[in-house]
DNA sequence: GATGATATTGCAAGTCATTTGCAACAAGCA
DNA sequence: TGCTTGTTGCAAATGACTTGCAATATCATC
């Protein structure tokens, strides 16, 4: 018997912990963005999130919603993606998960892989050239399975 | 005996030909900003592409040079770049090249590379997911050699 | 070579996502 | 409860890039 239910994996860190060893403040802003950003499929722009979090909380500013999309990425618990679609994405940052992405430039959906050849293989162009990878981005723009046929609608 | 000097590969479009064709017209301006885009090194912000044009040829205006890069690019001359840095960059496009690119995050330096293997298990991986691809961008951030020398100064 | 329709330019002003100054407010320790 | 200092909402600022517009230049036509 398997559970099918998503479960995001926990993060390696704590927002309350973080706060209280930076000398920063528990709110309930922070508090219901960061549900709200868990709860939210991955990959939210800030105004997406924003959406979201008026819904639930009137009153919680875009600024407060941008900071706190920094200060979650600062603490690890988010990671900034810049596709090409001018805006930055969030999404939560499990532990140790890397993965890239393959856009869908029609319907805009993200999807994620994990390739360890291509992680391989990257790393040996790198070391070619005596470059020392910190990270990487990769990201595959196309179209997902249903846009294609969709195509000539 | 080879030849030492880098050529850059010819595009495969003519600019003037590429301008009549599409009832558009030659231009001064036009003509130096691509006689400056061609010499210069790769992968320029239009701000850098502007510093250099206005140099050689006074007057030229911050927003010719926009609206000729996006020409450029419309024309299949240049290719316009984002890395991580909050600007695009652009750089000649020679007739089909491809290639990814290795960032470091110290000193801005940018090199390429291309690696089939890489290339085809990114078809792989969309192959799976019924992904048709359209195009890609693989970008890897770290230092570079002589960046990995100068750490800790 | 002069003419005229229209593309192009420089400038200033406008976009748009994101950031920031600031005064009102709230967390958390004493 | 009081007080210090971090946090918020709002509006204004940023900064890369774009655009409206009047002046100017190109080029097909005469
Ligand atoms: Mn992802
Ligand atoms: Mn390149
Ligand atoms: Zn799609
Ligand atoms: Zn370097």
């Amino acid at each position: 018997m398997t559970c099918n239910i998503i479960m995001q994996k926990p993060a390696n860190i704590n927002l309350s912990e973080y706060l209280s060893a930076k000398g920063l403040r528990s709110t309930s802003q922070r508090d219901a963005i960061l549900k709200l950003f868990m709860a939210a499929g991955r990959h939210l722009s800030a105004e997406e999130l924003h959406e979201r979090v008026r819904k639930a909380h009137t009153g919680i500013s875009y600024a407060t919603v941008y900071r706190t999309l920094k200060l979650l990425s600062e603490a690890g618990l988010a990671k900034e993606n810049r596709f090409d679609d001018g805006f930055t994405r969030y999404e939560y940052n499990s532990a140790d998960d890397h993965h890239d992405h393959l856009i869908c430039t029609r319907c805009g959906e993200i999807s994620e892989f994990e390739n360890d050849k291509i992680e391989a293989l990257q790393l040996d162009v790198a070391k070619k050239k005596g470059f020392k990878v910190r990270n990487h981005k990769l990201e595959i723009y196309g179209l997902c399975s249903k846009c294609q046929r969709k195509q000539g609608e």
